[in-house]
DNA sequence: GTGGTCTAGACCACA
DNA sequence: GTGGTCTAGACCACA
């Protein structure tokens, strides 16, 4: 469910938390679901467990998850998820849309990509 | 014409690229247009000449300037700059979308904001 | 009588050495009362044994109880509560107030807060 | 300035985060002032760069500090530290309070230690 | 020079 | 077994 590109340019710790809240979004992981242990996604991944470590931290930080001691970690309220997704991902899609616009690319041509992903199934890469 | 935010987390001699990509975009740069020298514009942005020159550098990689030695920099044609543009603009407006598919975000969301930034002249910052 | 938050930072362990001081600074477990049981507590609270094993360790260590082989563990002298809680639970409320002092935050607001606190009856969640 | 206990069961890198917290709230660190490097500081305080960039990771996560690329860090606005300060260190210090009280110790002794920490200037050791 | 990411691996507390 | 902290040191982008 969860892997990565080495070669992206965004660091893996981020595609980790971002992979992550799609599947909670998307209702794979729901509430109180154990996520993988940081050594073993990290063994997964073929990653340090330090960078899962770091992923985790950071998700823990915007209550995604919860840190149960000694026990794992567990998927914490969609809610949280989306109040942060609501918050920083559509920026990206905003400041994405202003360049476009700054670059002179006619709105027509962005409605016809959004339009395209929503209908392929956004199958496309992601990074 | 140009001006940058040294504060953004986005490199300033990419944000020097971008602000010359959009003016030449709109319009104010026309084809054979001199671009300031590198020293000048690295003293009215107050950065490093090392910077601005990385920017130009990166502009004349893709065909978007063009030197002449001893004479300065030259707006290139504009067609190298929409190439360009279409081939990394929309791709980046692709990758967030589809980031936003990926969360579970409506499509009538994402076209509501596309309406918006254009509507409103896309007057927020870009970086 | 006991129970614990799974959930807190603080460690199961600990929660349960500081609700049975707690208990008896109180007065609600007197002096040779007998304790739970370590397996009975354990099952009561849903955790591992060996979690109360340790919490009950360190009563012990603590002079708080006092453990009969083949008997169980009992309430020890109340003092023995109060000496360590002067020695260490006084020492954590002084080092929050040094650092509030050294956040510059006002002495009044701390007084207004210990009047709170004890006017309300210290309903608040305390881990 | 800043300087670190060792043996403190507190992180390192808490420590760190909180001196500087205090430097800013104090009035020690103003606005836009310099932040030591990750480097020398971890030099100074003879720990690996690592826990220092972790502290001003932290930091900056807050808001309490902000990066220019390349340039180093630097302090931000007093404000985001006050507001960081009465969310988390009133809380800690609540909490000590209700311990206290739920052991019966009387609201007097805890008056008495407030003044005398106030009046003492806070001289004693904080971690 | 600056900060950011990552690996390899240790050590600890906790359950 | 679990996560959290830390060291030592590499490599990178940026100014």
């Amino acid at each position: 469910m969860i892997s990565i590109d080495p070669y992206s340019r965004s660091p893996i710790y981020e595609q980790v938390v971002k992979r992550i809240c799609e599947l909670i979004m998307v209702g794979e992981l729901k509430k109180d679901d154990k996520l993988p242990s940081v050594r073993s996604l990290a063994r997964d991944l073929g990653v340090n467990p330090n960078t899962v470590q770091k992923a985790y931290a950071e998700l823990e930080r915007g209550n995604m998850i919860y840190t149960v001691s000694g026990k794992g970690n567990f998927v914490g309220e969609r809610d949280a998820v989306a109040g942060r997704i609501c918050g920083e991902l559509l920026n990206t899609v905003r400041e994405a849309i202003v360049a476009a616009y700054n670059h002179a690319i006619p709105m027509a041509e962005i409605m016809r990509l959004v339009e395209k992903v929503y209908q392929s199934g956004g199958e496309e890469q992601t990074v």
